[in-house]
DNA sequence: GTCTATAGAAAGATAGAC
DNA sequence: GTCTATCTTTCTATAGAC
């Protein structure tokens, strides 16, 4: 691969990373272009290389936020650490509030529902692909997936969702360990 | 009281009602005071009269959501129905796609998020409620809200919020069925 | 109390220089 | 490929007539 190509490469992935981790923290909506590029450590002008449209940055930067090496998603589908301490550390005050890579099915929910066909495509791939890694029967293309599955999916990213959009620190605990305990059976 | 204070009680309902209504459909940013208002029958500069910005509007219309008659949240306060029918019309692809009043602590969970305290001080109260009402022991200001009660909801609410952001309307279905069957318990 | 008109700011997208 | 400059639209919020 020559030179520029491997430039244009570099600057579309720093692009992908500063959007990923801006859009699962702020929405949509409260983040600029501008924004992203600027904190990509480039302008305004230079984007349209790279993407077509601030809607198709949004759709790519929700799978480059699934599929960082930081996410909790990924590493539940590397297999690496048991599903009992991801769930602890999915389920926790530091993923409502701290500054890992946020998981974007949680974060974005609301979110995702109000955009085009493209966006909502990208999140429901990446929902079946976490149902699957919860699901503890080898998951296939045609079977449905379990109950179980869909429940213990639910309550991780229902529960992290709505402890980030309540006030008070203490019923987010609260929430997030029951979301547990439920996830645990 | 006097004629001119009904009218502008009227008016300023109407404003709520159609704000409501809105907001929860497209969330904050997808919807203008313009918009509002013509929805209300008004114009954009009679708005500053009855709410002093746009958030203040957004923090009264999810009370007025939460509180509206047709919605299922008040409909599930009043204890006119039993829990299950309850939970099986709050857990439905009419819920998600119809033109009923949609429960804003699911479809505005996200979106609530990336506000300011005043809005998230009504969606915390309003979530408390929601998991009052789910409790089988007497609620109290003091006593912790059960983990039975707190999984149920994130099952309704996040069951309801990523249904409607997935794209597939067989997994939509699977995954309220799913949900259903683990508030039954 | 509600209207029309507008100020002022922000953001998406494009044009053209280097 | 990236930059600066700009077009165009949209929106919140305010001013002033009725």
């Amino acid at each position: 691969m020559p030179w520029t190509d491997n430039h244009k490469q570099a600057s579309r992935q720093r692009i992908l990373t500063s959007a990923a981790r801006l859009f699962t923290h702020k929405g949509y909506d409260n983040v600029s272009i501008n924004e992203v590029m600027a904190d990509a450590s480039l302008t305004r002008g230079a984007f349209y290389t790279h993407f077509s449209s601030k809607s198709e940055l949004y759709a790519e930067s929700i799978i480059t936020a699934a599929m960082s090496g930081s996410s909790l998603l990924q590493q539940l589908a590397s297999g690496k650490q048991s599903l009992a301490s991801l769930t602890k550390a999915y389920l926790s005050l530091e993923h409502r509030e701290g500054e890992m890579m946020h998981c974007p099915l949680a974060f974005l929910v609301t979110d995702v529902s109000q955009r085009d066909d493209t966006v909502r495509n990208v999140y429901t791939k990446a929902f079946r692909g976490f149902v699957n890694k919860l699901s503890t029967t080898k998951p296939d293309k045609n079977t449905k997936p379990s109950v179980k599955a869909l429940q213990a999916a639910v309550l991780m990213i229902g529960g992290l969702a709505i402890a980030r959009a309540i006030n008070e620190e203490e019923l987010a605990e609260q929430l997030l360990s029951a979301c547990q305990q439920g996830v645990q059976v």
